[in-house]
DNA sequence: CTAGGGTTAG
């Protein structure tokens, strides 16, 4: 779930729907029966005016990439020499290149030029374009390009399906991709490979469907399609990221068994894994195993380890890797940085981190949006809000364009520094700016808003949030719950608790311990006793944790022979007093008011 | 090096 929701992109429109006000050929036809038509090339009926894809560039003024400018200019002068290059070639290899700096907004426009130059595009081309557009979340006009090969006389192959599935994987849109996958297998002529199946293998695990991705894997080996490092290393990286590491060891072992060599990605996914719950011996002896192999790590293991180590607060060893990289001629990237930065910040060590930051300018601008997200964060952690918001002020002047995170965190920062007005004032800037809130964003202000007892203003947000079709979960909600709830207003709290089954939104744990200590605070014994007999119910089964919440608020309402009988049933189900439930009964005993039953009870307990 | 899949940072 977790993963689910670190790789969800921003709220953005459906393709289809932004897709259809402007006239694309496939306007009333699904995807599934598009991929169909051109999996059993009839034409389709709505196949011309493929060229006018006049999608607004989300990113109008990219930050400058050398290579970038570089392809750019060799295009421009291939398109104005003449005579024109005889081939297409020269311009397939510009787009691939601009595609591998991962600058896909600039394959359209590019693609669109060759044409108006009468330029015609081969099969080569047109997979780079939809490409292109699966990259940029626009499905529909990828599948519009399915057109084009007809009404060029060229025929979609599996490179062209898998890039569509792709594109829908990419935007998880796993359902859709599957379909398409379906379809290859229904047709017949054109079976999906080893890289077809890699990639609905990734879809699935995007999901966080690790047996379904394994099913699949194995009817790889009944289709007659080998499965290759990639497709054992996808599923591997997917087990390791859900902690499962025995099963990730047992697909490794499988894959080796079977004569397919792990590679550094195998290898690097699972010193992650092991490093991730604290193995580090195992991560150790992996990074030996690898090296006796021929196999050595790169920036991307080297990054894993910097990073594990910051999260650890070990930031100086970090940094005394970092050096053995540069010592070993493996450049740091980004990404290492990045890290580094954020193990100082983790420790508050700011005028570090600031260095770090300043390193990586001086390295020709190597930071982006997530670089000065990290330090704002930083600054904000150690309540040096002015600070941050100077690096806010500096992104403009280095073109970078804060996101959602950026804001977020800083939001985040003000709220908890009091500063509630200037956090709503900065969330008007961001939406004004074009940065859609997400989940987080609001959760962070609604925050803000109950710990400053601004709760009308916060249900008020609340019901922007349900008119706006945020994705709402049960996290936001119980924030509101636990506001309403610490200011005494038990009643609408129970309102919003009760209505979040109808919104299809079930409570936590959490959820629970925040009404039942809510409920104890007003008195409201009974109910909250009937909360908790609820809970077992409603799949969500009460932990040590609420049983305290109970016994300590039957305890401050003076019922002891009552807070007994929990006491005794959390002990039961092997669960123990924690330190507040001790200090309350240890201070009602100094007072000489607590049941001899209560005693013996603890005395068990400890 | 004419086209498609897997590993790293908030």
């Amino acid at each position: 779930m977790l993963k689910m929701m670190g790789k969800t992109s921003y709220p953005s429109s459906n393709s289809y729907c932004s897709n259809s006000r402007r006239g694309t050929p496939f306007l009333h036809s699904t995807p599934a029966v598009v991929v169909a038509a051109a999996l059993f090339h009839s034409q389709s009926k709505a196949t011309k005016s493929g060229e006018t894809h006049l999608v607004r560039d989300p990113h109008p003024h990219p930050p400058s990439n050398p290579k970038v400018e570089d392809a750019l200019k060799v295009f421009h002068e291939m398109l104005r020499s003449r005579p024109l290059p005889s081939s297409v070639i020269p311009f397939n290899q510009i787009l691939t290149q601009l595609v591998k700096l991962k600058h896909y907004s600039a394959v359209i426009p590019l693609f669109k030029q060759m044409l108006l130059r009468r330029i015609v595009p081969n099969d080569y081309t047109l997979n780079i374009v939809i490409n292109g557009y699966s990259h940029l979340n626009q499905m529909g006009f990828g599948l519009s390009v399915l057109a084009k090969f007809f009404k060029l006389g060229l025929q979609p192959n599996v490179i062209t399906f898998t890039t569509l599935i792709n594109g829908f994987v990419l935007h998880n849109q796993v359902p859709e991709a599957a379909r398409i996958f379906r379809q290859m297998l229904q047709a017949g002529h054109c079976k999906p490979d080893a890289v077809t199946f890699g990639t609905l293998i990734k879809g699935l695990c995007m999901r966080g469907d690790n047996s379904a991705a394994i099913t699949l894997l194995r009817k790889m080996e009944e289709t007659g399609c080998q499965p290759n490092v990639v497709s054992y290393s996808t599923i591997i990286d997917s087990l390791c990221k859900d902690t499962l590491i025995d099963e990730a060891m047992n697909l490794f072992s499988e894959m080796i068994s079977r004569g397919i060599a792990p590679n550094v990605v195998t290898y690097t996914s699972l010193i992650q894994g092991v490093c991730n719950i604290g193995r580090w011996k195992q991560a150790t002896r992996l990074l030996h195993e690898m090296v006796s192999k021929g196999i050595f790590p790169d920036v991307v293991t080297f990054s894993v380890l910097v990073d594990t180590l910051c999260k650890e607060g070990m930031v100086v060893e970090a940094k005394t890797v970092v050096q053995m990289m540069i010592q070993r001629h493996i450049e740091p990237n980004i990404i290492t940085y990045n890290s580094l930065m954020d193990g100082y910040c983790l420790r508050g060590e700011m005028d570090e981190a600031r260095q770090v930051f300043d390193l990586m300018i001086s390295k020709g601008s190597m930071v982006n949006v997530r670089s000065c997200s990290i330090l704002i964060n930083g600054y904000c952690k150690g309540k040096k809000i002015d600070r941050a918001y100077k690096i806010l002020k500096e992104m403009r002047l280095m073109e970078l364009v804060p996101d959602t995170v950026t804001y977020t965190t800083l939001i985040d920062g003000l709220c908890k520094a009091g500063r509630i007005q200037e956090a709503e004032k900065l969330f008007s800037q961001m939406q004004r700016c074009g940065q859609h809130p997400d989940v987080q964003t609001y959760a962070v202000l609604l925050d803000g808003l109950c710990n400053n007892r601004q709760l009308s203003t916060a249900i008020e947000l609340l019901k922007e949030m349900e008119a706006n079709k945020v994705e709402l979960n049960i996290v936001v909600y119980t924030l509101v719950i636990e506001g309403l709830c610490k200011a005494g207003k038990i009643e609408s709290a129970r309102d919003l608790f009760c209505g979040l089954s109808s919104k299809g939104v079930q409570p936590n744990v959490r959820t629970y311990d925040i009404m039942i200590r809510g409920l104890c605070h007003q008195g409201l014994l009974i109910e909250a006793e009937n909360l908790l007999r609820e809970m077992v119910g409603k799949g969500c089964s009460p932990d040590g944790c609420t049983y305290n919440t109970i016994i300590r608020g039957l305890l401050n309402n003076n019922e002891t022979s009552w807070a007994t009988r929990l006491l005794q049933e959390m002990l039961e189900r092997g669960f123990s007093a924690d330190a507040s439930t001790m200090e309350l009964i240890v201070d009602l005993l100094s007072k000489d008011t607590v049941d001899p039953g209560l005693l013996a009870l603890l005395k068990d307990s400890v």
